[in-house]
DNA sequence: ACCAGCCACAACCACTCGTTGTGGAAGTAA
DNA sequence: TTACTTCCACAACGAGTGGTTGTGGCTGGT
């Protein structure tokens, strides 16, 4: 079964007869007939019933109707997603559950007119998302970056800051306090795996831990979120941070608690990259929207130095 | 761009290799590389990134696989529309205007998850689509006929009256009348156009008239339902005749008059023909909903005496 | 009866798409 | 480093798909 062959049966469908079909498709009236029969003999069912004044379509065929219709529009949607020129806007959210990638979920389902992509650089850092943005493999990527030291090219915003929360299994000392402050975290086991050195991710961490005087094991190989959360659920002493927002263990059958950091807030700041005047209709749209929805920035927020602030 | 190439290009996203990939479709790898070469330089991106342990998903392959999967899916849902053995209920309704089509739709609405679909069978009488029951062509049938005299092999129920409305200009002298006996209607013109000699209809009508002395007019071509209702909105002295579950008139745009009849109503019974032993689950959970929401048989009803009653 | 319109069959041919054979690049182990 | 493995791409070739033109049968209108 081939697209064309649907594509000509709806011609077919459409115009009542072969030979418009085949005008319209550009091939020979000879041509359609062998691809309805090729077709009908793929589907051992009769599609259309001849007759002499042209074809009309028989019980079957006004069933197959609809569904060929959907397999070519699927086509042509398939194909506009990702020829380059007119593709839906492609925004870069790191990690699909992470706090950008739920705010451009929230968006895409507030606007669902709206066309756009939420994709994942692999193993990039910010200078190597900011080149992606510039290139146009993206149009947008959510990035640490302080605003101020954009490359040339590329506007950034700071659009969401994610505060962080500490996560604990239920047998961790911190596990019932209401909230905690970084400074009481010195001296735990912080665990946050899968962290690649050079990333901003690292940069952040790393800050942190300098700033509050906390061991963060950032290093170590990532087995998944599921042992990770294996982990935090059995251990007394580990605990890892993640922020307010992100989408970590789901389903919830782990009994871990989130205990949100105070005194001050490490946030993590995320900036939104795009091409300097860049007028994708979507992509102002989801600005907008995240300008709304925006960082609430109260007081008493701790963000690296390096971060504008 | 080809089928084949989509479903390559889903085994090789899968698998992460070439080779892999080449094994599940049982093609050499050498095929599935042309494939995929080819598939990119239809859509001008770069779907795989190749590397010396196998391939993964480029930017453009993350946002293209989910569009080809919707592809394969649409196309195995084409197929499994119409392919002879296990494909959806398929119920004929006569017309997609009248009362067994709402019905129809009423319960696909309440019921999503049963496959069905609604067709109509053209050109045919009752006892041709008794002939398509039971031949397989359709699963069901909604038919005016005597529930008694179903021919070998097919059940029928009545399941679904249909009771009968005058149709009216705002011009008509019984425009603003609350209902209307059929016995008044003698004298005045009633147009059906569209019912052909030899259908159902054409015997319930003939039937009709003959118990009332009605002059019904059922000949003439039909223009159509908007030529119709030009035609009635303009006439003082026009009015056709719709079952009350009709969907006609649909936009409502002209001001036309539904009128019930009554003193006695006459019904237009709907019997659901099947072929006897059918145990298809959905047909079963049609019956059941037409038989609660089914026929509610007031008094002082009339059908034809050729319908059991 | 004849003609016109429509679809199907036949013969032919180009080109697609598969195969096998081979080579280059990159990671791995000694 | 060298040797070896793994993985993908290129080349040559052959079968078969899918196009073309030519023709014929059927049907409905004139």
């Amino acid at each position: 079964m081939d697209v064309e062959a649907l594509r000509t049966f709806a011609a077919v469908a459409e115009t009542g007869q072969f030979q418009a079909a085949a005008d319209e498709l550009g091939i020979s009236q000879q041509a359609v007939s062998k691809r309805i029969a090729a077709l009908e003999r793929h589907l051992e069912v009769t599609l259309l019933v001849r007759t002499s004044r042209g074809s009309r379509l028989s019980l079957d065929g006004q069933v197959f109707l609809p569904h060929a219709k959907k397999v070519l529009a699927a086509f042509e949607q398939a194909e506009q997603a990702v020829r380059p020129g007119s593709r839906p806007l492609r925004v870069d959210v790191l990690n699909r559950r992470i706090a950008p990638a739920q705010a451009v979920y929230r968006f895409y389902r507030s606007h669902p007119e709206m066309s756009l992509d939420a994709v994942t650089l692999s193993n990039e850092n910010a200078a190597q998302a900011a080149q992606a943005v510039l290139d146009g493999t993206v149009d947008a990527s959510f990035r640490a970056l302080p605003v101020d030291q954009a490359p040339a090219g590329i506007s950034a915003e700071r659009l969401l800051d994610a505060p962080l929360e500490l996560l604990v299994g239920p047998g961790h000392p911190l596990a019932d306090v209401p909230w905690v402050s970084p400074a009481d975290l010195a001296g735990h086991r912080i665990w946050i795996p899968g962290i690649r050195p050079g990333t901003e991710w690292a940069a952040f961490y790393q800050a942190l831990s300098e700033a509050f005087g906390l061991s963060i094991d950032a290093l170590g190989p990532n087995f998944g979120d599921e042992a990770l959360m294996d982990a935090l659920a059995d251990s007394a002493s580990l605990a890892t941070l993640v922020g307010s927002g992100d989408r970590y263990l789901w389903p919830q059958n782990h009994d871990l608690r989130r205990i949100p950091l105070r005194e001050p807030t490490p946030v993590y700041t995320h900036v939104l990259l795009s091409r300097t005047g860049d007028q994708h209709p979507v992509l102002t749209a989801l600005r907008d929207h995240l300008r709304t929805s925006g960082p609430r920035t109260p007081d008493g927020v701790w963000v690296p130095d390096w971060i504008d602030r």
